[in-house]
DNA sequence: TTCACGCGTGAATCCCGCA
DNA sequence: GTGCGGGATTCACGCGTGA
């Protein structure tokens, strides 16, 4: 067990929290007391059934996942290890706690079928959309361009799991956070590479996935569990946004990883983290993705083009001045004492001594977007 | 049966091509014979378990789908009914032909796994992003903004399934059409209304969606089904596209509706149908007829872009290096020591001093024939 | 210092017709 | 059915190199 916990934890708080426990997640989970946990991300082997190699235009290879722990004899052996695990984590989720597990086309059809049967209660499914996805080099379909994401409560009768609606809508410019999200995959600094240059794990996933669920199902300090941790992104974010982990994986290599992975992580200030609550006041790049996309770190401190004005970046999209957080717009409009302000060309940051309007970051995104768009 | 069939269908054609066919889609899809159909549309009861009422915050009810035809009494009643579709469905698609299945979060994952169970090989799952989805009026989960299809052939083994890439890729600026698609709903003018003004029918799909399906995965006189017909949005596209059409529906409401809509639709010209075909389409030119007609000498010297490498042609339509003469495709990996290689867009000639890629005198040649055929 | 360009690569169920 | 061989097929992004 890879122990990661910080001094400043509460010494009431159990041994197994903020560690990587070492082993099978069914007997694992098994060993945990029932009832214990908050959320659950899980990112199970997908079954991929691939065949032959599968060559590029220009004849390289392309790098496929062949891990022995992707390898199923059958659909009747992947569902009964599906059952197994979705069975153990039932067991261990609070009443009111939730779980989300992502899938592509090969497995995820059948991960839903078993949580409905097992009981779990649907609340979503969401949409990964890739903004640079693998091409279909053969051009025999679609590009694959997206993976799914299931979120489910434990019970039909659960109704009291967490859902920050309002920091949702207010981090998507103040309309309803969809059931498709857009986010690069997970590559350059952020992809964990070995001595050799090569990645670490075949399927890590981007940080900016997991902090938009974790900020969207959790509170700070929640216990936040993931029976497949490879190199740990649940637990370096978790950590990172205030939130306990606890990750179980097989390998070693990847345990290895995922810790100092994590011991590297500096969690953001408290103040950053304070979700927005209640109802709000009345009033298409959504200002959360320049955040979650690392565009605008949390914390940054954002001003007007004058400088008269100040706020405060917050992990979940949201910005803080003069003690209240809100959109952009919203503390834009009150920190002038104006009914309506538009955030995008109020607000600035500074980069190498000068102020940039966060229109121009945004820009940037829907650049991106626009690749991908229709 | 409702006879929607033109003047100018061909008097061979089966007597239920181009109707809609009342009854039970199980029972009438098991009385057409097997392997007749081209490609199949299903959009299947979603088993939504609404609970209660539900109203907007303005306290409108909100008009749901609570159909006798989507209650079911449990999950296994569901898949039962789900089995014996699919099955029925599969009999009577021809071996290369492929399926589409849409539905949400409530039933698409039981329907995937059953059609995974089945033998249906998926190809790709497709997320229709509604531009204009209904709000989650409790603020209680993320905004229900997609849904998602399954599109699968009848066996792994069949690959010769229609799939026009090359159609798809212009219509999308020329970079592969991805697995995520955005429409708006069906709503204004499309939408089927009663005399009382009511929608006619309650999930009524947007032409532009069936458009796309139709347009990627058939062909101009293909035969598509829809065991569902409802309102008959399947069956207009078709026609319109010049496809033909099989509708199975029960309820006469839907039926009369629907004969009505595709009475009144005009089908394209066939030049507007004509569809965008890469090379896979083009006549075979072997290698050889360059030699022989004289476009490549006996003799030439053939190079790769760079000039890293050389070959010379031989008469009888070969080329030779390093001792070995192979077709220009099996030389051009060997002297890169790659598995394959497409020798025409690999070795160039010289000519005037420029170096020409020897696919441009393919092309001379293909004009040529072309011209010759008129 | 900056820009242009080449190269590598990512959860992939990836060919088809003829003998 | 199998085997063989022609020849068709890629998007976005990060990084390193060289001018």
């Amino acid at each position: 067990m890879s122990n990661l916990r910080r001094a400043s934890s509460v010494s009431a708080s159990p041994e197994w929290l903020n560690t990587i426990i070492k082993g099978d997640c069914v007997s694992r989970m098994a060993a945990l007391p029932a009832n214990s946990i908050d959320a659950i991300f899980a990112d199970p082997p997908y079954n991929l059934q691939l065949g032959g190699d599968l060559h590029r235009p220009d004849q390289s290879k392309v790098d496929a996942v062949d891990n022995a722990w992707d390898q199923f004899e059958s659909f009747a052996a992947y569902d009964a290890f599906t059952r197994a695990w979705l069975l153990a984590a039932r067991r261990i989720l609070k009443p009111n706690g939730t779980i989300w597990v992502i899938g592509s086309y090969h497995n995820i059809f059948r991960v839903g079928a078993i949580m409905q049967d097992l009981g779990f209660w649907l609340l979503n499914d969401v949409v990964w959309r890739k903004s640079n996805p693998m091409p279909n080099f053969r051009g025999r379909r679609f590009q694959n361009a997206h993976e799914t994401m299931i979120w489910a409560s434990r019970d039909q009768n659960a109704k009291a799991y967490t859902f920050n609606y309002d920091a949702m809508k207010a981090a998507n410019d103040d309309t309803q956070m969809r059931s498709d999200w857009l986010f690069p995959i997970c590559s350059g600094g952020e992809r964990l590479k070995g001595e050799d240059g090569h990645k670490v794990h075949p399927t890590q996933k981007p940080e900016a996935l997991l902090a938009r669920v974790i900020l969207s199902s959790t509170r700070p300090g929640d216990t936040i569990l993931d029976p497949f941790f490879g190199t740990g992104t649940t637990g370096a974010v978790a950590k990172r946004l205030g939130r306990n982990f606890v990750g179980i994986e097989r390998e070693d290599d990847y345990i290895e990883a995922a810790a100092d992975r994590i011991l590297s992580v500096e969690p953001l200030d408290d103040a950053v983290l304070a979700m927005t609550s209640g109802k709000r006041a009345e009033p298409r790049v959504p200002f959360a993705t320049l955040v979650e996309t690392g565009l605008v770190a949390p914390g940054t401190e954002l001003t007007d083009a004058r400088g008269r004005w100040q706020a405060r970046v917050r992990a979940d999209g949201t910005i803080a001045a003069n003690g209240e957080a809100a959109s952009i717009h919203r503390i834009g409009a009150k920190v002038q004492g104006l009914d309506a302000c538009n955030g995008w060309t109020f607000w600035h940051v500074k980069e190498d001594g000068r102020l940039r309007v966060i229109d121009e970051l945004r820009q940037i995104v829907r650049d991106q977007m626009a690749a991908a768009a229709v």
